[in-house]
DNA sequence: CCTACTGTGTTCGCTAGCGCACAGAACTTG
DNA sequence: CAAGTTCTGTGCGCTAGCGAACACAGTAGG
C-alpha cells in the first residue's frame, strides 16, 4: 500500500497554519525556532490513547483525526483537525495525557513544537494562550456536534458532513481515503459507506473510484447534509476567522 | 407540577462546589464577596442557545445538563455539570456564547458569579485559570464519551452511564426525575427508557414510581454499565480530585 | 503476464430502536 | 370524591443499520 504520494513541491510555511499565522510577530520570533516541519504520512498516530505528549502538532497541508476506539475496536471520529488547529491541546489544558488518539486521515505536512516549548509560551498569558483557548472551544462545539450527530442523523447524513469538514481543511476537492477507512472514522459498517457513496455519486455530487474520493457538486452537498454542520462552520468561522492575519513576509 | 422539592435547610458553603473548595485562600478571597447563592429549580436554563452569559453558576446541590437542541425539536445530553464544575466555560475559553443549552436537571443551590468577575479572575492566569483549563479538559473528555457512546452503545447502557454520573453528583443515591426526561437527555423516546428502566428493575438494580428513581444495587449498575462510565470517572479523577482541598473554615 | 491483495458492490436474515396509538395507574385540583 | 392531568406500560408495524458471506474489479509486484 503506497503511503502517502510523492513529496509535495510546494514550499512550505508555518503560516499556512491559521493559528501560527495568527500570532502576533514578537510571539511568533520567540517560537518560530522551535518549529520543526515534519512529514505527517497517512496513518501515522501523532498520540495514543493515555499516552504522554512531547509535541504538539499544527498541521499545514495535512488533515488529522481526533480517534476514540473501544475496547471492543470499534471506533469513532471525534472531531477532525487541520490547518485551522492543533493537535495536543491536553497539554496546555493541564491534564497531559487524553484517552483519545490521533491519526493522520489525510497525508501531508505540519511543524511541531516541543511540549516544553509551547507550555512556556502558553503560560505567558498572552495572545497565545488566548488564541489556544478560542481554538479549543471551537474543537469542543465539533465534538459536541459529533456526538448529537452521532445519535440522530442517519449514514448518509454524516457522511456528507465529514465530507465537507474534511474538504474544507484541504486546498483540494478531492481525498485519498477508502470507503473502509471512512466507516472506521464514522463508526459505522463499510457496507454503510459503500451504499450511502453510491446514492452521492448518483446524485451527482460526487465521484469516487477505489480509494479516491472527488466532490463534483459542493453546493449540493451543502444541501443534502444535515444542519451540523453549519453549526461546526459558522462556530470555526466566529471564532477563528476574525483573528488577525499576518501576511507571509511580515514573519518570516 | 411541583417544579422542586422545599427549599434544603442545609447550611450552604461555596465550598461545596469543588472547583471554589479548590481556590487557593488568597484567590478565593477576591471571589468571595461576589459569589451569590442562587436556587436552581428543576428545568430552568441558565443559558440558552447562542445567548451572551451574563454570570457562570457553580452548582453545589444541584445538576445541570448541556443540552443541544436540534431544529426539528430533537435533543441530546452532551455532558453533565455538577459540584465538580461550572457552567460557562465559553466566556473565560474567550468564545462568550456557545450553541448549546444549560438546564436544570435537578433541583438544588449554586453560587454564580458576574461574567465580568471570572474573566478579571481567569486573566490573572494563576492557579483559578488553571483550575478552570483542567476541569474543562474533564468536560471535554465527557463530551468525546458521550459522542462515542451514542454511537455504540444500546439505551440500556446509556441509562446506567447517565444513572450514575448523576449519581456521582449527588449526595443522595435517589434522583427526581421522569422517564420522559431521561428520555430528552439522552435523545431516545420515552418507550425506549420505560423498556430499559423495567430491566434494571427487574434485575433488582434500581427502583421506580412516578418521577423518582432509586439505585438500589450501585455495584450491579457498574457491571451493567459500558466502559464510557469508568473512562470519564478516571479521568474526573485524575483531574480533578487531587485538587487541594480547602477546609470549611479556612476559607469562610 | 499471472497472482496477491485490496477495495467495492450486493445479498440475506436479524435486531434495536422508532413512531404511533392507546390503556391503566398515580397524582393533583377543584 | 370526581375530574383532569401526568406518568408509565404495552403492543404493532416499520426502518436503518448490523453481521456475515461472497463475487468481482482494479492495482501491485514478482
Amino acid at each position: 500500500m503506497r503511503l502517502w504520494s510523492s513529496p509535495i513541491p510546494t514550499a512550505h510555511s508555518p503560516t499556512q497554519n491559521h493559528l501560527l499565522a495568527a500570532t502576533p510577530a514578537a510571539d511568533y520570533q520567540r517560537l518560530s525556532a522551535h518549529l520543526e516541519l515534519v512529514p505527517m504520512p497517512l496513518g501515522e498516530a501523532l498520540y495514543e490513547s493515555g499516552g504522554r505528549l512531547q509535541h504538539v502538532y499544527f498541521p499545514t497541508t495535512s488533515i488529522v483525526s481526533l480517534l476514540y476506539v473501544l475496547e471492543d475496536g470499534a471506533s469513532a471520529e471525534i472531531a477532525v483537525v487541520g490547518n485551522e488547529g492543533i493537535l495536543g491541546i491536553a497539554l496546555f489544558m493541564g491534564g497531559e495525557t487524553t484517552p483519545s488518539r490521533a491519526v493522520v486521515q489525510s497525508a501531508g505536512f505540519g511543524y511541531r513544537l516541543k511540549a516544553q516549548i509551547l507550555k512556556q509560551e502558553f503560560n505567558r498569558a498572552g495572545p497565545v494562550m488566548h488564541l489556544l483557548l478560542r481554538y479549543t472551544q471551537a474543537l469542543i462545539t465539533q465534538m459536541t456536534q459529533t456526538a448529537v450527530c452521532n445519535r440522530h442523523h442517519s449514514v448518509e447524513q454524516q457522511l456528507c458532513r465529514w465530507l465537507l469538514l474534511s474538504l474544507d481543511r484541504l486546498s483540494s476537492d478531492a481525498l485519498t481515503m477508502t470507503q473502509e477507512l471512512i466507516a472506521n472514522m464514522l463508526g459505522v459498517r463499510r457496507e454503510g459507506v459503500t451504499e450511502a457513496a453510491g446514492n452521492l455519486q448518483r446524485l451527482g455530487l460526487i465521484r469516487y473510484t477505489r480509494g479516491r474520493i472527488e466532490v463534483l457538486d459542493r453546493p449540493g452537498l451543502e444541501k443534502a447534509v444535515c444542519e451540523c454542520y453549519a453549526v461546526v462552520k459558522k462556530e470555526d468561522d466566529r471564532l477563528l476567522v476574525d483573528f488577525p492575519r499576518i501576511p507571509v513576509q511580515a514573519v518570516v
